[in-house]
DNA sequence: TCCTGTTTTGTAATCGATTACATTTCCAAT
DNA sequence: ATTGGAAATGTAATCGATTACAAAACAGGA
């Protein structure tokens, strides 16, 4: 409750001292026991706010995802906040919600200096206007992103990624290989598919754009419309590979609703490895991506970026992890 | 970039008229205008450091949650964004890790007026620091709460709706009926096993301690383990309730991978009604918390707090959500 | 004792806004 | 033209810290 002032009016020194015995400046022992005594029992807890405004910094950093309930983004978010609070950092979490209105707000947060950077993972962020911001204000993107923004970003090599799981699903014998793919105006889900592509004209399955089923949306009940369009539909698949995990387990569920048995009747591949991808019965093959370290690494890039240190894009790798939904 | 006092001059006024251009104060239209013309010209955007230093407020409210992995929260977390965000306010998502040293990070933020108030959700927070917290500064308990401490809270009445849920098992014909709780320092821990006793009791049906299979946490893994030592024991069991979905989760995967059919073999129960209830194979029966509502309600509580409005502690409704894990 | 150089302490400007109060401007009524 | 009162505008204090610079205190050497 108390402020400097009156620290340092009841201690008989100056706001100067006070400062310099929070801040360690050159202060006499005695002085500072005195001071320091007063701290205590006025229990004087000095303002961020004025700190933060003579330093013109607020040491708040937001991290733009859709939403908070998408749970790809946790192991992330927690790599950001163990690399940022022993900076000194913390973390605004802002879901944008896919929503344009509630993306200023947070945008109009860096611009009035109550944040000082961001990192995005919004893959429907608005570009155009993320692009102005980053010409005067530090920005990253983590995970979804665009090259041509000149935005430093961490992602990984989700072609060549694409390209491993369904190069598994061709070796335990699939010939038949859907894919749920989400909305191709994400960069991911192009290179996925290009992935996907490539590993199956590799080995002699041509490519037909109709083993594609596009969904709406990125979260569960997409992947179960995919996967019943896809059964009920004309053609036969022995697998699926889903450009996430929760669309395969959206399209895992369908599966069992349906009657399948997986990986007996049907496989099925994920991305991303959530937490839950190991809850569902069978678990899910799918893909690792390093998301604790790419959200430290991200974090580590925002703060070299907010004092003006060099900053580089990073690409991460992956790994295939192969679990019941594709064996037997 | 720039400031006031450069838009000041720069339209040949002074820094007060800039600021009533900019908060709705008495102006001429026509200076009104010519300031306008500065403002988009210079693209002034008022620092909030300033505002809230000289408010002495900073528009943030602190959440605390223990981990952002469990699904629980985000629909609370989503009830308090949309009631905080269009009175001005913005949240703070902190996860403390169960972790006094990330707590005490959270709580120097309140201290230092880089925020205006906290709502916990976290059963683990430090209930001393916490209550001495609130003598100076506005606090909302969601969900888990301590009634001693005195600061208001939000939640529903967990002992009649695991008495409920119980019931239902009962009512399917189950009669050796297990409780996977988690720790029982919790108070939904104790309140939700006195809700599963009175069901037992009340239906004639001794209640036994040794039904009740105690985690170390909170998580999937936990009520995997719960029920594997429950099915390799010497008792057997027609229908487990759970504390939790998450734990729920677990025993139906466990249940899953010791060969027993679900609901068929032993049925299942959990709590919450998390969004991931729903796509497991079987749907999980759980206990439905109007999260959104919860959220929307503690945050209005916290807001008037803020502002010395009277606030009242809440009790909210819930629903039993009968799925596929408990009815053929 | 006096001088010098170092260390400690104090004074006051500063960050960027808001706002009470003072002053000026404007217009209508006399 | 003068006056009064309302409306517009300006001046300067304020919020709570940090810090450059000035001033004072101190210690050691001549």
């Amino acid at each position: 409750m108390a402020n400097i002032q009156e620290v340092a009016k009841e201690a008989g020194v100056s706001v100067a001292t006070v400062s310099r015995v929070m801040n360690g400046g050159a202060v006499t022992p005695k002085t500072k026991g005195k001071v320091e005594e007063v701290i205590r029992r006025l229990k004087y807890e000095p303002s961020m706010l004025g700190r933060n405004l003579r330093n013109s910094e607020s040491r708040l950093l937001l991290v733009l995802i859709p939403t908070i309930s998408n749970p790809y983004y946790s192991d992330i978010i927690n790599g950001i906040e163990n690399a940022v609070i022993p900076q000194g950092y913390n973390i605004l979490l802002c879901e944008t919600d896919s929503n344009p209105e509630r993306e200023n707000i947070y945008f109009d947060m860096v611009r009035k200096k109550m944040a000082d950077g961001i990192i995005s993972m919004d893959p429907t962020v608005n570009m155009e206007e993320l692009k102005i911001l980053a010409e005067d204000h530090p920005i990253i993107q983590c995970s979804e992103y665009s090259v041509e923004s000149g935005i430093p970003f961490v992602t990984i090599d989700n072609e060549e990624a694409a390209y491993r799981a369904v190069s598994h699903l061709v070796n335990i014998g699939s010939t038949d290989i859907a894919m749920i793919n989400s909305d191709v105006t994400f960069l991911y889900a192009r290179q996925r598919q290009l992935g996907y592509q490539r590993a199956l004209e590799e080995n002699g399955i041509p490519f037909d754009e109709e083993d594609v089923y596009y969904t709406n949306g990125p979260s569960f009940e997409h992947g179960q419309q995919a996967m019943r369009k896809m059964l009920t539909g004309h053609k036969e698949y022995s697998a699926v590979f889903a450009v996430s995990d929760l669309l395969a387990i959206g399209a895992l569920k369908e599966a069992h609703q349906l009657g399948l048995r997986v990986p007996e009747d049907i496989a099925i591949a994920g991305f991303d490895k959530i937490a839950f991808s190991n809850m569902t019965n069978p678990a899910l093959t799918t893909i690792a991506q390093p998301m604790y370290d790419m959200g430290t690494t991200s974090a580590q890039m925002l703060i070299d970026k907010i004092n003006g240190r060099p900053v580089e894009s990073t690409m991460m790798s992956h790994e295939l992890i192969i679990r019941e939904s594709t064996i037997g």
